[in-house]
DNA sequence: ACAATAGTGTCTCTTAGACAATATCGA
DNA sequence: TCGATATTGTCTAAGAGACACTATTGT
C-alpha cells in the first residue's frame, strides 16, 4: 500500500478596508514552486503532539503570526490534488486583526482579498472557500467576528466587522441589544475612540472568560 | 521523518427506544484485539478517491450499512492514541434508521448507547462524544434528524425523534408550524400510522429535493 | 360512550426592526 | 452653531409558546 502523504494547511483571515483577506505565501519548492499558496508544511511526528500543534508551528514559522483563535476546518482528500501522490491534508484556519498583521507577520505574507481569488495551487481555493463559508456561518451564531478586531474596539466598529463578514446590514438597535445580553464584550471605562468629528464610541474589550472559547448565541443575526 | 499512520473510523448512530446507539464491531486484530471498537481501517490508495469514499467503503464492508447521510466529523491526531504510532483518523459520522440496522446491518454490529460509554480503545469515546454534540447541534437548526427514520412517518414521531436527539420537549404547535413553514416533508395521500386506539396520524415523507441535502432552519427549535 | 392521541385555532408574550430623539465630539 | 456619528427610547410587527378545542380511532 502506498503511504499516504500527511500534511497541514492554514487558512489565515483578517480583515482590510472591510473585505476579507486570506495571507499566502510564494512557494519556494516544487511542486508549484514561485506560486502563492496557503502557508503549510508536513507534520512531524518528533515534535508535533497532534495536527493542531502541528498547524500552529507551520503557522508560526510561516508567518510569524500566533493566532489566538485556530480551529479545525476540514481534511481535504484524494489521489490527485498533489502531483506526489494520494495526500491527507488536515486544514485550519485562523482569524486575526490587520494590526497583528502589520506588527508581527513576515515581510513577505502577501494578502489578498477571498473574493476573486485564482491561481492557487493544489486544492488551496476550495480550501479558502470552505473556510470563508465557516467563518460566515459561525459569525450568524457567534462571538468568533471579535477575532478580527484587535484587542479594544467600539461598537460600530464590531458591528460593521459583523457586516463585512455577513455581507449584509445589521439593525443597530438590535445589534446593541444583543451584544449587551450576550454580555460578552465590556467598556473600558474611560477609553474611547477619538479624533473624529463625532461624539467619541465607547471602547470595549472581550471579556476575559471569552478569549479562551467562543460565545455563542441562540438567535441569530438577522438583516436588518 | 516516520510516516504518519492514515485512517478512517466511522460513528453510525442510531435511534433504538428514543436513546441514541452508535453501532460498533469486536476488534479481530491487534491493537486492542476483542475489544468493542468503531467500524475503521486504513485508507487504500488503490481504491478510494478520498477518505469520504473510504469511510463509505469501511462501512459497508464491516456492517453492511450503505448510509443516505455520512459527513465528515473532524480528523484525530496524535502519537498516542494509536500504539502503532503517530496516527491520523479522519473521521465520519452517519444517521441510519433501526429499521435499516434490522434488515441489512452484519449480525456481529452491536448498538449501545451512547450515554456511559466505556471500555472503548484508541480515543473513540472520544470521536462519539464529539458525532453525538454534532448530531445535537445540528439538530437544533437543521432537517438532520429526519435520517434516524425510515421512509415513511408521522410528525408526532418526527417530533419525538427531535426531541430525543436535543433532549428536552418540543412546542407541539411550533414545530408543526415550522415543519409546514420549512416545507421539507410532504404528506403521503391515503397512509396513516394505524393500528392504535386513537386517531391516527398521517404519514410523511421528507421531499424529494432534500434526500440529498439537509434543510435548515433560520431560527432554532426551541424547548416547550 | 370513553380513552387516547392527532391536528388546529387563537391569545399572549417575547423579540426584532423601524424611526426618531438625544448626546457629544471637531471644525 | 453645524455636521457627523454614538447612544438610547419607544412603537410596531413577526414569531413562539400556552391553552384549549375539535377529530378520529379502537375498545
Amino acid at each position: 500500500m502506498t503511504p499516504v502523504i500527511c500534511t497541514v494547511d492554514v487558512v489565515l483571515l483578517t480583515l482590510r478596508d472591510d473585505q476579507l483577506h486570506v495571507a499566502l505565501l510564494r512557494r519556494e519548492r516544487e511542486p508549484f514552486a514561485g506560486t502563492l499558496a496557503l502557508p503549510g508544511g508536513y507534520i512531524h511526528t518528533e515534535e508535533d503532539r497532534d495536527t493542531q500543534d502541528a498547524a500552529t508551528r507551520v503557522l508560526l514559522a510561516k508567518t510569524g503570526i500566533r493566532s489566538p483563535y485556530l480551529e479545525q476546518l476540514q481534511t481535504f482528500s484524494g489521489p490527485a490534488r498533489d502531483p506526489r501522490g494520494w495526500s491527507v491534508s488536515v486544514t485550519y484556519y485562523a482569524l486575526i486583526s490587520e494590526e497583528v498583521i502589520a506588527r508581527a507577520a513576515h515581510p513577505d505574507v502577501q494578502l489578498r482579498t477571498v473574493d476573486g481569488l485564482k491561481g492557487l495551487p493544489f486544492d488551496h481555493l476550495a480550501i479558502v472557500e470552505a473556510a470563508v463559508a465557516r467563518l460566515r456561518s459561525k459569525s450568524t451564531y457567534s462571538s468568533l467576528p471579535v477575532y478580527l478586531l484587535d484587542e479594544s474596539f467600539s461598537l460600530p466598529r464590531l458591528q460593521a466587522v459583523y457586516e463585512a463578514v455577513l455581507g449584509e446590514p445589521i439593525n443597530k438597535v438590535s445589534f446593541r441589544r444583543k451584544m449587551n445580553e450576550l454580555d460578552m464584550v465590556e467598556p473600558i471605562v474611560g477609553a474611547f475612540e477619538e479624533g473624529k468629528a463625532n461624539r467619541p464610541a465607547q471602547l470595549y474589550r472581550l471579556k476575559q472568560e471569552f478569549k479562551a472559547s467562543l460565545s455563542l448565541i441562540d438567535r441569530a443575526f438577522n438583516a436588518g
